[in-house]
Order: C-alpha cells, then sequence, then structure tokens
DNA sequence: TATTGTTATACTCTATAACTATA
DNA sequence: TATAGTTATAGAGTATAACAATA
C-alpha cells in the first residue's frame, strides 16, 4: 500500500472551491478559466498516487507505464520526459523490469543506447491503469450533456491550435 | 536546483495529444470530455516539480505551502489532506521550519495538537508560488474569449453543483 | 571529445512500528 | 483506552559527480 490513510478516521475538514487561487473574480478570462480548472486539476493530482497505488505503482512508475505505451523508448528519452536526471532512470526500470514489467534492448543503431519495451505483463498492467485513468472524475461525469460537448469542443480546438 | 535537465540538449520527439489515453471519440459524452482535460492536466502534473524547484520547494512542500495559506492547520489535518501517514508530516514540517517558512504552534484547547501557520517569510513565499501556479499555461491563454467564457461557465457551474 | 547509461553518495518523501504526552 | 505527534528504520525518488563503453 502506497500514499493513503487507510480509515475514513479523519475529521475531513472539507473546504470551499478555490482553496489556493487567488479569487476566481480576478484577473482577465484567462485566470478566471483557468482557477477554475485548477481546482479539479489539484484535487486529481491530490489523487494521483493513490490511484497509482491502486495497481502497486508509485506515480512516477505509473507515468513510466503510461508513456511506455506508445512504443519503444531510449532510457534517456524517458528521463527528458520525466523531467528528472538519467541516473534516475537507471533505479527506476531496474525496478520496473525486476516486477517483469519492462525490458531493457540494446539498440543495434547505437550501442550505448538501451531501448524499453513493455512486457506482456506490462501491458497488461498498463491496459487496467490507463482504463482507471480514463474514467471521468465525479465532477466531470456529473456535468449535464450540454456542458459535456462544448467542454469537449472547446478543448479539441484548443489542443488542435496548440 | 531539483526536479529538471538544465539543458535544451535533448532530442526531444514530442508527441502528439492524447500519447495515453484512450482514442478520443470513444465512449460517452463524459469520457470524450474527460480524455481532452486529461491531456492538459498530465502535462501540468508533469511540470509541477519544476514549478515548485523555481521557489526550492519540493512538490510536496509546494502543496503544504498553498493549502496552508487558508490559516494554522493541525498536523494530522495536513496528514489527511497530503493522504499520506502523520510520521511524514513531522520531517516535513522540520524542513519547512528550519527554513523558516512555518511554526508550529501548540493549541490550547488539546495539548497534543500542533497548529501549523505561515511565518511572514512563509506568506510572502507562498504569495509569489500561488501567481506563479495562477499563470494561465498556454494552451489556455491561446483560447479565445468565447471559449474562455463558456469554459469558465461551465467549470462555475460543475463546482457549484459538486 | 561528446554522449549513454551506470555506480556511488546524499537528501527528501513515504510507510510501518514503537514510543510519549496528553485526553 | 484512544489520539496527536515523534522517533527509528527501511525503501523509493531525486540530484550531483565520477566512470565505462561507445560514438
Amino acid at each position: 500500500m502506497n500514499g493513503l490513510n487507510d480509515g475514513p478516521s479523519e475529521q475531513v475538514m472539507r473546504r470551499q472551491a478555490s482553496p489556493s487561487g487567488p479569487a476566481e473574480s480576478e484577473g482577465g478570462l484567462p485566470e478566471q478559466a483557468w482557477t477554475l480548472l485548477f481546482e479539479l486539476l489539484h484535487t486529481h493530482m491530490r489523487n494521483f498516487p493513490a490511484l497509482a497505488a491502486e495497481f502497486e505503482l508509485s506515480p512516477v512508475q505509473a507515468h513510466v507505464l503510461r508513456q511506455l505505451g506508445e512504443g519503444a523508448l531510449a532510457m534517456s528519452t524517458l528521463a527528458n520526459y520525466l523531467s528528472c536526471d538519467a541516473s534516475n532512470v537507471t533505479g527506476l526500470v531496474d525496478r520496473l523490469e525486476a516486477r517483469g514489467l519492462v525490458e531493457r534492448k540494446s539498440s543495434e543503431q547505437d550501442r550505448r543506447v538501451k531501448m524499453l519495451v513493455l512486457t506482456e505483463a506490462g501491458a497488461e498492467l498498463r491496459g487496467r491503469l490507463m482504463a482507471r485513468l480514463s474514467a471521468p472524475p465525479p465532477l466531470i461525469a456529473a456535468m449535464p450533456d450540454e456542458d459535456l460537448a462544448a467542454l469537449r469542443d472547446i478543448m479539441r480546438r484548443a489542443l488542435k491550435t496548440q
């Protein structure tokens, strides 16, 4: 188990929206919209370790599995993706390899490079992880269809323009 | 420095949208909308350690400062908020206290409890951190006003209903 | 010479378990 | 007895620095 208190024994002291950001009414339109998204975002970030722990993965390991689904990746590319030093990736991959989730394959073109690929077990675990990650959180699930469609269209445009 | 490669010496190998989730067209409206938001979310999550490092904070320390801005918090409440064991909070607060950012104050009502408050320096740092966190990311900043207003209104409704 | 990955070392974050001081 | 916080210990994530193999 990882990243969680077991019991619901706590006095929760729930807070209203925006426990952190500036008043939502401040700033221009981008700030107003972002401040609200920020809420959802940080709630999700807070829950991510617990979500990864459901699969007995650390948050970083979950990121690695997520990324590795796209195909083979050089260790250095992974280090870059994770914004961490290459020396970390060695240990990170050691542990994933020990669990039989990934494999190192030496590159033929450049024998310094080691490519990472998911094992069958790794791909299976990744599939379950991705399904879990892709399940809309309650706040999204509760939205009316009209808002969901608008949100989808807005995000489609934004990601396309990017 | 923390959580970052220094140079832009890497071959970036950028990917298109959705490096992870299921096809965006799958599922119902909630899944479609969520899959797109998911993209933005994980990009933000990936950058969070680097962002915290700009203030020489670990990601967790940044979360603590963010949360502590709302007022005094018992150590146990903070542990609950962070979804971590109480024993971690001791060390976490030790380090923040050593840097002069927070203070422990014994509660008068229950002398077992220690309340955490920001010092003046802590409040100042938190202010700069929050300003940085609240700055809309490029993807949001580039949205047309019409989409921003719609997004804001949708999120307002969602957070209110919650 | 420069780059890829490893090893060595040190610090932070995390968990569990045993302890203390209060309640 | 139960709870809030600490201490002790161990494993994982992170950084820097030095290194081997390869380019």
